[in-house]
DNA sequence: GAGTGTGAACACTTTCACAGCC
DNA sequence: GGCTGTGAAAGTGTTCACACTC
């Protein structure tokens, strides 16, 4: 019935990429480049060539042979595939430092994301505005979620509170979170749970530069 | 020489479920355990109970067969691994919205970082004082750096500057360098960078979600 | 009995290399 | 000639299942 075929079976991996090919389509379109080769295009998202074309194969890819890619029309394509042909409403839970920073990102608008609520227990946040939106109650979570049609979920709590928060959203329909609290959530299985954990991240570069240390006596010698 | 054989070539998955299983040990030691087994520590930290073992003998773990790891112990051989002993110093570029939610953030400590600086290019911000620390101008870099012997890197600029600051970055010595802003950098290969870009991951919740619709009208059904 | 440590099977991902098309 | 699209190969990560130890 549609006309473009629906690409399912989409291997994680590409999927996890396919954001990352929007932004920097979006750049290309941006700076004026109408088609771009496999190889400009992965230097845009700072992936390989090879691994360009794998991925947009699986979108059973509309590129040119000895050309490259239209990059308006692939934009659109991959945006059509990421459901992001309208935008995401997402809510916020947790109006702390982070959870006013990520309220007033300005740049969720172009990449499909709209917070549509921020929540927070503190009774003393509630009526405060961050990033243009009033903080509301979070015993308003249902009513938020199904007036504005949520389905998104960011949780940036402190890690105390992230379990019984993710509970309510559960509890209130929300399928998918994104959790910024440094704890492992228990979540049913049909929902799709992201963390993001920056300590972790730093630990995980602090591993390797540790290991540079101790490993590479060579690495200064090359220079000298 | 050393009396624990030096744990080289751990795969990249497994070093970057390191910090989760510390953090989940941490837990589990404040929480009064002593003791815990793998399936213990697998829900602990989000994971499965075999990834748990199979991580763990990737350190040439000290388990007791029968009775599971010595919680502290355990914590204690993690922190070395991943050079957790001392704190690792870390300079947070860019002191809008984010880059102060970062340096405010209060759990750095127990995770084995600890702020060193946070610089800004807006005159406007420098002085100012963000999480307790005074915003210093982005040309005092390379002494901050260098003073403060940094070895990690926090970018949370807008995308357009970021380019620029990784490369003021790299060239004042930083090797490693955890990029918030939504641009894929180029560096030199000698630099280890990692990326968090919150869009994004909403964009890969989103096409889960998107797909759930249209693939599991038999997912309602199951509950009726 | 309980639970680790690990080889072997499996699954997934990336890279290679080149046929096919513009 | 240049670049896509894709099988086949190589590499990496996860799961299984069970011998082994306490």
């Amino acid at each position: 019935m549609t006309i473009l075929r629906s690409p399912a079976g989409i291997p994680d991996a590409t999927v996890a990429r396919l954001p990352l090919y929007l932004r920097a389509l979006d750049e290309l379109a941006a700076s004026g480049t109408d088609v771009c080769s496999s190889e400009h295009l992965a230097t845009a998202a700072g992936v390989n060539s090879a691994i360009v074309r794998k991925d947009l194969s699986h979108l059973g890819s509309y590129g040119t042979r000895g050309v490259g890619y239209d990059v308006r029309f692939l934009a659109g394509h991959i945006a059509t595939v990421v459901g992001q042909t309208q935008p995401w409403p997402v809510v916020i839970v947790g109006a702390g430092h982070l959870g006013s920073a990520l309220a007033a990102y300005q740049g969720f608008g172009a990449r499909g994301v709209k917070v549509a609520a921020v929540v927070d227990a503190d009774p003393a946040l509630v009526g405060t505005v961050v990033g243009g939106h009033e903080v509301r109650s979070i015993d308003a979570l249902t009513d938020v979620i199904e007036y504005g049609e949520v389905s998104l979920a960011i949780i940036s709590t402190p890690p105390a509170a992230a379990q019984s928060v993710a509970d309510a959203l559960v509890a209130a329909g929300i399928t998918s979170i994104l959790n910024f609290a440094p704890t492992a959530l228990q979540v049913p299985p049909h929902v799709d749970l992201r963390q993001v954990d920056v300590a972790a991240e730093l630990q995980i570069l602090g591993y390797h530069a540790h290991h540079r240390r101790q490993a590479d006596p060579a690495e200064e010698a090359v220079l000298s």
